[in-house]
DNA sequence: CTGAAAGCGCTTACAG
DNA sequence: CTGAAAGCGCTTACAG
């Protein structure tokens, strides 16, 4: 046998004297089938190392059982544990997973889209590009497969959303800052309107007023990129005020250990004089001195539910679009960077 | 049109009373078309949002353009910066990206590896599975399509396998410490003989004999789990002994990291005192304290490497099956960690 | 219990 | 310049 071949039903069929569909009833254990007729079929399926053509099969039925991807960078750990969990409930369901990366470009995310739906794949999980603001594209793929979006969403896009509390974490938070008795909380987040950011600064104004804490705009502080090196920037820039702020919540774990870099240079008490949590429970947390307090997103889990609303929809296809949320709780890891003394 | 509807050329024909033949040629721009033709068939095609199905084109070529990655695990940040690379590189060439973890289950591999070729995938990028021992399951997959070996590899796979210089980036960090004028130095490195432990602890011993100094058997240390957690618990082990080392090669980052936290413990002077080198260049090297002297593993160029090869031989099957290897360079990435006083 | 035939959507050698 | 037909590998309704 020469290499780089693959047996087919009808090769089997002339060695075996026996029809196409015979064959393939036998394979398949059909009812119908003679028992001896089923057990000398495979074994030369066996012996001639037989396995179906399951792109044939896929073409046949009209079901690829194949799950689009798309992220906006698939190294970025948060992302890379929610892939974990999509790769292991896809399998769980016997759905194969094609993962692309679209660089948080919008024309590639649409170029993405377009391959995937020309692919036949069953349905789409996407976490969006940043400033994803021509919808159309995605409106569009949505009449061909079924669309859930996760982490990065909006609402703008009529379907299934997985998120994580956003709010309450940011608010849980805050609210664990203010317990250690801090007044004076910063806030570092994004210039631009993510879903992600917006809800985390809800969050923490909500706590504040919920405290009766007044709310000092000097020390709200957004950056366009969310990265470690702006969080120790808008730090130092924290730090060159008259009256400094006695806490610090970054709303990405990379800007809160930038934040703790800054602080360490200046030689300030961690969380003595100004306290930091983050947002992520990124591996990083634990390496930074001291460990940073910060929010669990359970990727595995977040991964696994859009993976699960995704088949009930291609299992179940339902002409009324809906926009409906699904929130996965959080919870506040407490390290060093917020231990009361 | 209702949701979820894909045209076909069937329709477009019907509905321009042309033959399915003509349509699909004057879509694909066949010179036999009338231009005239060619551009009512494409007006049409557009207005009924028509996109061919690829999986029936590939059905009919026998050729998927789909590219199977089976990695132990995709969370690990080494490996997503491989799989970046994989990614760029597969969509260049027109290829599709199918992602599997194997989570270091050597059954679960052999699965992995059997659905992809079911799937008729045109050929598979492998990282194997820690004690990868029944090499016969991966060179019966070897009969059906071509593979790629890369990062975690073995010779007793017949295959082109993409790997970094190991032994020479091992030799280079070490004498590194030796120029810093260490003497004492440990190695912290695999029980088990992986490819990449055994390179890296040959880098190790030739770096001492070349410059004469004496081996000793008691500060090479070796874990089951190449962990941080055991990083830390074997430093914890050379600091108790009588003449402690001035030096620590951990052979990846984490154990590396282990070490740092084990020294900073002990209020041990970094370099002065001992000074210590890792392996991988992770985003944590740069968070640590002191930041981490390591080797920078260029993840982005081995993933497009393996591609390109893999391509290669997609294109063009040969039936000698060879070893060969490929190793991409890597570079010692100097920080505080063992920097000069 | 087994077989002949249709069909999934596409491309292309052959005919006119 | 256009069309009818075969075929990629499989499943399954229909017939016997």
């Amino acid at each position: 046998m020469s290499k780089r071949h693959n047996t087919t039903l009808k090769e089997l069929a002339l060695a075996l004297n026996l029809s196409i569909s015979t064959v393939s009833r036998a394979l398949n254990d059909h009812p119908d089938i003679n028992e001896k007729t089923k057990e000398n079929v495979k074994k030369l399926a066996r012996q001639m190392n037989y396995s179906p053509n399951l792109f044939a099969r896929s073409f046949r039925s009209q079901k690829t059982n194949i799950i689009g991807v798309i992220v906006p960078n698939i190294s970025h750990y948060f992302t890379s544990t929610i892939l974990k969990g999509i790769l292991e409930e896809a399998e769980i369901q016997g759905y194969r997973v094609i993962i692309s990366e679209s660089n948080n470009s919008e024309t590639k995310q649409t170029e993405m889209l377009n391959t995937m739906t020309q692919f036949g794949v069953d349905g789409i999980l996407m976490s969006l590009a940043r400033k994803t603001t021509k919808v159309d594209d995605v409106l569009r793929t949505l009449n061909r497969a079924p669309i859930v979006l996760f982490d990065k969403v909006s609402q703008k896009i009529p379907c299934t959303q997985v998120v994580i509390n956003e709010e309450e974490a940011a608010f849980n938070a805050v609210e664990h800052l203010i317990e250690l008795g801090k007044e004076r909380i910063a806030i570092i987040k994004e210039t631009e309107n993510s879903y992600n950011s917006e809800k985390r600064y809800a969050g923490y104004l909500r706590a504040l007023e919920h405290h009766g804490i007044r709310i000092r705009e000097k020390i709200i502080l957004s950056t366009e990129d969310i990265s470690l090196i702006h969080g120790r920037r808008l730090t130092n820039i924290l730090l060159s005020m008259k009256k400094r702020p006695d806490a610090i919540f970054a709303i990405t774990d990379d800007a809160a250990i930038g934040a703790i870099k800054a602080l360490n240079k200046f030689k300030i008490k961690i969380p003595e004089e100004i306290a930091v949590v983050g947002f992520s429970n990124s591996a990083s947390s634990k390496i930074i001195q001291p460990e940073l307090t910060t929010v669990d997103q359970p990727g595995d889990k977040i991964g696994r539910t859009a993976v699960k609303y995704l088949i009930d929809e291609i299992d179940s296809p339902s002409n009324n679009i809906i926009t409906k949320t699904v929130e996965i709780k959080t919870t506040l890891v407490v390290r060093d960077s917020s231990l009361r003394a």
